[in-house]
DNA sequence: ATAGAACTGAGAATCATTATCAAATGAGGG
DNA sequence: CCCTCATTTGATAATGATTCTCAGTTCTAT
């Protein structure tokens, strides 16, 4: 574990929200001036390889690191762009999946809202 | 609706699996040699803003596109990269989600996983 | 026919991500 | 301590999918 992998992980551990790399980058330089984006992105990977963090992919936008990998989905604000985490109970379709001779692996659940902070604000603005 | 999304619009229709942006710009040039990638991505775009398409966003590849505009899921052969059609009940988690006061728009749902064809092979294989 | 709008093809630009590679770092054995 | 060898780094180039730009072409409606 290379000090920067380590800052590349305090920075994940210490986020409230879920980060993109280009943020990680951001924050980890201000730990350590030089470090690359390179080195972030291959970190990134290594430890998702290692399962200790969880890449969230988000169609139309850079992917997300997650450092909560038990499995879990998201919900995407379309107005503000905040991910939200959520639930789905997917057993009836991985046993219909299963039933067809398949073998799931995994999933990838994003679903596309309008959160409730922006429709309050445009209540707001229509008043 | 113009010569060149006419032939996009047919050769979706008679593709058996999701194609992606490149894939249906091969076939489109049978029918129209010097139609512009641009043109394929512009006319995609259009037709999944009517609603007469729609595109499914895999995360780590490029988007594919549906003709099959009713909602429903996918799963995806990590092995081979076949997208099957499969559909999901997502009603609680909807309902709970709306319970917290955010309006769901909709939804993006991709299942990794190894086809029943691939693991055949594989068993083959070891035999 | 003709003006104006809409659409096209070609190629440049963009953005996220990965690959490359020489230099820096680190751990273990003498 | 110093050397060796492997790993990792930072900088930068390359890639791949997609979007943008723009001059030229094709519709459309008078």
């Amino acid at each position: 574990m290379s000090k920067q992998r380590q800052i590349i992980l305090d920075v994940l551990q210490r986020a409230s929200v879920h980060l993109s790399a280009d943020e990680i980058y951001s924050l980890a330089r201000a730990h350590l001036k030089n470090i690359g984006l390179g080195t972030v992105y291959r970190n990134l990977n290594a430890l998702c390889q290692q399962g200790i963090i969880r890449k969230i992919e988000i169609s139309g936008g850079p992917d997300r690191y997650d450092r909560n990998i038990e499995p879990h989905d998201h919900a995407l604000c379309v107005k503000c762009g905040a991910l939200k985490d959520c639930s789905a109970d997917l057993g009836e379709l991985y046993d219909a999946l299963r039933f067809d001779g398949v073998e799931v692996l995994g999933r990838n659940l994003l679903v596309y809202c309008i959160c409730k902070d922006c429709i309050e604000n445009t209540i707001k603005k229509v008043e």
